[in-house]
DNA sequence: ATTATACGACACCTTTTAGTGTCCAGTCAA
DNA sequence: TTGACTGGACACTAAAAGGTGTCGTATAAT
């Protein structure tokens, strides 16, 4: 292992790890999704007030943030000494969009239920 | 009368271990989002036939499958000697739900950026 | 009656996930 | 200057996820 493994996936500009997280995945996880609500409601909020809402240690909220950067869900950028972390909900529309192509068939699983209790 | 489970919300369900998995996690993995797609498209698949559209084995596919199922995003039946599986879209609802809550956060956004650009 | 198909139930393996603790470097406050 | 916050970077671990192969048993086909 070398001290400073520099992985780009593919061919990625910037020096970061942009590992382009799966959206997702990235809200499967019930502590993800309770950070982006608290984000939501807290415009910009830094690591320790973050952690102070779970019970578990910062560096487990710290990688939760990471994921959620990865899936460009969250940006982050340091003030003095603490780093403060911002919702960007973008990303949420590809979700919706998936969800709108099943929209219908539960409108029309529906209007079949209705039909057979017209019956 | 259908043969297999009618479902509620809320309410107990007849017989099997209903594990009730969260549906985020339901759909997080890209093979079961396929499956879905493939059971929205095909009405009523069984097994074997979801499983020639992968190139895993019949194993994994059936674990998804009930993965799916404990989600309640799926149902199925034994016809002879083969188990049809049937997308039951319902629980999409609670993402739908989850995700309308920050639609009003990317309007917001875009109507800031959008005061910034008219600046 | 025999053979092929479909699939549940396991046992098993590897990788990923979600957490921990420790160390070190900036930054702010006294 | 000293000392307390804040958090990045590791190293490590237990458990879950996502696969595999095999065996046994209904069911269907010949």
């Amino acid at each position: 292992m070398t001290p400073f493994s520099v992985r780009f996936k593919g061919g990625r500009d910037l020096n970061s790890t942009d590992q382009k997280r799966d959206v997702f995945v990235a809200i499967a996880d019930p502590t993800r999704r309770k950070l982006i609500r608290l984000l939501a409601e807290g415009e910009e909020l830094p690591l320790h007030e973050l952690t102070n809402q779970f019970q578990m240690g910062r560096t487990a909220v710290s990688k939760h943030l990471t994921i959620l950067k990865e899936a460009e869900l969250v940006t982050n950028r340091k003030i003095g000494r603490e780093t403060r972390f911002r919702l960007n909900p973008a990303p949420l529309q590809e979700i919706k969009d998936w969800l709108a192509f099943y929209e219908k068939f539960w409108n029309e699983r529906a209007i079949l239920l209705k039909n057979i209790l017209e019956e």
